[in-house]
DNA sequence: ATTGATAATGATTTTTATTATCATTTAGTA
DNA sequence: TACTAAATGATAATAAAAATCATTATCAAT
């Protein structure tokens, strides 16, 4: 299931990148691989250090444009939390989520709640609003930071 | 009713200031009563050259420096949107909101929606989490924009 | 009113994340 | 195989916010 997953992804990419009349490299295969295959919420600096271990000679401008490019072709998205890094979040399918953020230890709780979002819906509409997105965060102490 | 509340504004923030042990200065009163008649969603650097007119000789890191300690006064509150430069909310009353972002004209409308926080605090219930605080912002076209 | 301790200021530098630049390399095509 | 344009990698530029630091101002104690 994850390697079908994974195929899909790429393959998404590719046929993004044909799209756009870009190119295919090797350096752009190495980092959606990676990309996939590393956690939901990873910074540009964290994806380079991984991929630097399978492609030494990346630069680390090449892993933040291709970030953005996955951004572009909707396969990952920019999560900015505070005056922390840029996160770039996974996101194939477009399952629409919220978040939980812990102020404790940092981590992201991927979140959904269908009333919620058909409230908002009905607030925007109420102030002659047209929502394209929108974004939900709840800060506070997860779980395991309460158990601690 | 504008002169008293700016009073009380003033005063939460002298109040404030002394409990920490600091200093009001003249500096501080310029910078606090700019801000209070300002915009209700204003830039560090807007503020700066607000200030600037009434007291020329001024530096923009202290206004910078009193912004935040307005923050930690819970006088104001930082607004962090998208690649924008950060926005200072006036914050009197602690009367929470949430905020519509027109992505046209970068208008900012602040709303309310006692259903959705109750929602809210549910989720994180939920996921066993404790909220402390949190941000919605619904990105969209504002009735303005629309209407050009 | 004066002094002394310390906070505040203002000018400047530093930091840090991200983007832009540019010479060189590479991919895809004719 | 050669050509055109995109991609890369190294580096510089940007920009917002924070830190630094010498100087000034505040305020309590005298």
């Amino acid at each position: 299931m994850d390697k079908i997953n994974k195929k899909e992804f790429k393959n998404t990419f590719i046929k993004c990148i044909e799209e756009k009349g870009l190119r295919y490299t090797k350096q752009r295969e190495v980092i959606v691989d990676a990309f996939f295959s590393a956690g939901r919420h990873i910074t540009s600096e964290e994806l380079f250090n991984i991929v630097k271990r399978i492609y030494p000679e990346i630069g680390y401008a090449t892993v933040q444009r291709n970030l953005n490019l996955l951004c572009k072709c909707s396969l990952a998205e920019e999560i900015k939390i505070g005056k922390q890094k840029t996160r770039y979040e996974q996101k194939y399918g477009n399952t629409h989520h919220d978040h939980l953020v812990c102020l404790q230890c940092g981590r992201l709780i991927e979140v959904n709640d269908d009333k919620i979002e058909k409230l908002q819906a009905k607030l925007a509409k109420k102030n002659n609003f047209t929502p394209i997105k929108h974004k939900l965060e709840i800060y506070g102490i997860c779980a395991d930071c309460k158990s601690k």
